[in-house]
RNA sequence: GUGCCUGUAGCUCAGAUGGAUAGAGCGUUAGACUCCGGAUCUAAAGGCCGUCGGUUCGAAUCCGACCAGGCAUACCA
């Protein structure tokens, strides 16, 4: 099974389960109840507390079967239970469900393994000994990184350390388009601003790049090599606005991305694959297959083979590949280096190109599950209220950098990183989001990740006071967990017991938002409990003591969703 | 035209495998602790879950057809 050791809710669920099996079979065996074989039938916890800790509507699904109401199979159901230490009490309500109140041993367990395993609590080892890769924010390096990048960055960080959570080992890696047409064409809107500002009247190419930074990076270049570039001929001089200029551009996008905690294992390069003979090697591997033709000049990949609705250029007439196949060669590099999985995240804009990509992978000898494309859905930029098109030739983009800049002006540097990450990770990755700068500032300290960080600080400043007040943290066996009975306490303890179950959700669906959605949800059952129930208290410290135990097991749950979402927990704010 | 994403409270969004009275934040209204941090809590108001069919004991969820918005759409990357 899935279920790590830890995973304590998953254990008492399947323990459950098979209390029930047994009921079953021992109604079936009495003649009681008449089915020939049992559904899969769900073990879950009920929307409301009043419906006990766990619930089950098998009864229901029964029903026809075993042609018999559905309140009365889950009588015979009860019936046939045996006593058991784990059962409390049981119910049947509203047409035929099932409620257990359990006894509240599992909490305690709960708590002692939480306390134990600290920052492992929530891990398993679903993907043990497993090696996955995540290709993210794979930009253009001719421009600086945008809030599209930003929402990509943060999805794929913390995919990363979702695979990571449930046992892969986790490359992250960023691949550079740094070859290809659009590199010449920023060799040129350099060179055209290099001339520009040398007071040569030169009109800037219409399709160049049109973005304030080409022109701060030629003055940039001129400062730093003045002299070496009046000399080069214009020949010389593109090729090195083009070596010098991405390598900076890319310098950029490093500091811009380390700046916002997000740090890759390998940076690939297109160019480098182009370089490397892979790409003939690619086209030659498809042609001595027969997955190619030439019609008008061009070569053609039979794409339609495999899983695409119609055939794919693969050399262009003019006789250069067309981008995809560097794109097959790096990907079939990506499995020569020994990946299980690799992830790549992509933009809606390259939607129509998936098709295309795992045709290519077929053909390659790849199984179509080995790579995964994921869509990070739109960011459509707004300003004042109206839609603003993105372009990065026209210039007409928010920057990753702006954004952090501008938070940071607004809460520091450590909060910016935090409010733009969660801002990011709030949502689904398939849900659109409108962007506006001047909301965002604006709205940056109303951020839900605040509500979140709150409720840690407040569990150190709980524990600061204890410590002024000589309480010492104590370990599981001086604890009497038995005194916390009320609502808020026991429902603080079943939140936290889904922690783990929700990291494998997420992990498994590529999902961080629930990380996110948990979190608030934890928070807010941890105010609750502490607007009712006193930790600290000098003339009760027996119930002191159970309540600093439960709290620090929240602190070390709400630091461990934080962090897989590359969040900080500040102990005070 | 075709493919994909989206449509849930005034706004921004959650609702895995179909389950009980569809949730949260913001906003609105009314309240709370002379005591652990008020960046908090409690409560109220607010809904034809885009529309119409189908499957099912049961549908926001699955299927089909529509409607609306967005993105992509054969040698740019």
């Amino acid at each position: 099974m899935w279920q790590g050791h830890n995973n304590i809710l998953a254990n008492i669920k399947a323990e459950l389960r098979n209390i029930i099996i047994g009921a079953i079979d021992k109604a079936k065996e009495d003649g009681s109840l008449k089915i020939e074989n049992l559904p899969d039938f769900p073990v879950q916890k009920p929307d409301q507390p009043e419906y006990g800790d766990l619930s089950t509507s098998l009864a229901l699904m029964l029903a026809k079967e075993a042609k018999m109401a559905p309140r009365k199979i889950a009588g015979t159901i009860i019936d046939c239970i045996d006593d058991n230490k784990l059962i409390q009490k049981i119910e049947i309500a509203g047409p035929g469900f099932i409620n257990f109140f359990l006894t509240d041993d599992w909490l305690h367990d709960l708590l002692k393994t939480i306390h134990d395993k600290k920052e492992k609590y929530g891990e398993s080892d679903v993907a043990k000994g497993q090696k996955a890769q995540v290709e993210f924010v794979s930009a253009n390096p001719v421009g600086p990184l945008n809030v599209v990048s930003a929402r990509a960055a943060s999805v794929g960080d913390s995919i990363a350390n979702l695979l990571k959570a449930i046992g892969y080992e986790v490359e992250r890696e960023s691949y550079i388009n740094d070859a290809g047409g659009q590199v010449n064409t920023f060799a040129r809107s350099l060179e055209a601003r290099y001339r520009q500002i040398m007071g040569d009247d030169v009109e800037f190419p219409e399709d160049g790049y049109h973005g304030a930074y080409i022109k701060e990076l030629a003055q940039e270049l001129i400062d730093d090599f003045d002299c070496e570039l009046h000399q080069k001929s214009e020949e010389e001089r593109l090729g090195f606005f083009r070596e010098e200029g991405l390598q900076r551009m890319i310098q950029g996008q490093k500091d811009d991305l380390s700046n916002f905690r997000v740090v890759f294992d390998v940076w690939a390069s297109e160019k480098s694959v182009r370089d490397s003979g892979k790409v003939n090697h690619v086209i030659q591997y498809l042609k001595d297959n027969g997955y190619t033709y030439s019609w008008e000049g061009a070569v053609w990949f039979k794409s339609t083979l495999f899983c695409d609705d119609r055939d794919r250029p693969a050399i262009k007439s003019n006789g250069d590949v067309t981008y995809i196949v560097p794109d097959w060669a790096y990907h079939l590099d990506k499995s020569q280096r020994g990946f299980d999985k690799v992830i790549d995240l992509w933009g809606p804009d390259h939607h129509g190109y998936i098709n295309r990509m795992q045709a290519g992978m077929q053909a390659l000898g790849l199984s179509p599950e080995w790579l995964e494309i994921l869509i990070v859905q739109q960011v459509n930029l707004l300003s004042k209220g109206q839609a603003v098109r993105m372009s990065k030739r026209a210039g007409q983009f928010v920057t990753l950098k702006q954004l952090v800049d501008e938070l940071t002006e607004k809460v520091g540097h450590e909060f910016a990183v935090d409010v733009a990450r969660f801002f990011f990770q709030m949502r689904s990755t398939s849900s659109h989001l409108d962007f506006d700068m001047d909301l965002a500032i604006q709205q940056a300290e109303a951020n839900p990740v605040f509500y979140i960080q709150y409720a840690h600080a407040r569990i150190c400043s709980i524990f600061r006071q204890a410590e002024e007040q000589g309480i010492d943290r104590c370990n599981s066996n001086d604890v009497n967990l038995g005194l916390m009975s009320t609502l808020e306490e026991r429902e603080l303890m079943k939140k936290l017991s889904e922690f783990p179950d929700t990291i494998q959700d997420s992990a498994l669906d590529r999902e961080p938002h629930r990380i996110a959605r948990y979190l608030q949800d934890l928070a807010s059952t941890f105010h609750s409990f502490y607007n009712k129930c006193r930790v600290l208290d000098a003339d009760n410290m027996d119930m002191t003591k159970a309540r600093m135990f439960l709290v620090s097991c929240v602190q070390i749950t709400l630091k461990n969703g934080l962090s897989l979402l590359g969040i900080s927990a500040p102990t005070s704010m």
